[in-house]
DNA sequence: TTTCTATATTGCAATATTACGATATTGATT
DNA sequence: AATCAATATCGTAATATTGCAATATAGAAA
């Protein structure tokens, strides 16, 4: 019973935690097939009420997944690069670790 | 509101979940360190107590990220690379299309 | 300016997660 | 056999997450 966490682990928990449910994981994936930053339809694609979705889109906007911009009337969301990358650099390197590594067990 | 989630976005949900603590990452990233399929000195390196680390490799276990073999009176964990190839994967694909999408807001 | 539409926020119930002390289990040592 | 050491499991308290109905907000349309 030693260490703290480092700030890298905690940030990276963050993200990680933010995908952590099947319906963020589809605002994801639904935000990178419809080439628009199309809106509120996330609602139609999803099997949940309009103020659920909306906590979720709040989640992956506060972890850095995605962006907001106001658009009159409406809202348009849209994948933020930034934290896409910081999970993709975050694998290729432990994927890369991986590889050197000789399991002595399991 | 109207569809289900898919199979796969169930699966990759249960993995970000289970990276979703600073502790479960601090274990992966310890198991990747030490070369050897080090044991219970895990919890030497976690401010938790040892039921808690039990705990949470277990969770990492059931979501297929850590392997662990009996050996003898100890218990040896390891990465289980299968799991880090599905996170890797997704995210490599995930960013190739973003790259092909331009933004049209935000 | 009233109404409509898109979205966010609030309040709250149901459920899940996290942490840990106490205890069980099992192989190793004496 | 008795004890020790490493780990898992159980029970439980504290906290966090999820989902939604009701309501608030703010720009657009009438």
């Amino acid at each position: 019973m030693k260490n703290d966490y480092t700030k890298s682990q905690q940030e990276m928990a963050t993200l990680f935690k933010a995908l952590g449910h099947p319906a963020r994981v589809a605002i994801m994936e639904h935000l990178l097939k419809i080439d628009a930053c199309i809106v509120g339809d996330i609602v139609d694609e999803l099997p949940l009420a309009q103020p659920t979705v909306s906590q979720h889109l709040k989640e992956l906007k506060n972890a850095g997944l995605i962006k907001g911009s106001i658009e009159g009337n409406t809202i348009c969301y849209c994948v933020n690069e930034k934290g896409i990358e910081k999970l993709s650099n975050y694998f290729s390197g432990f994927h890369s670790k991986l590889n050197k590594q000789e399991n002595k067990c399991c």
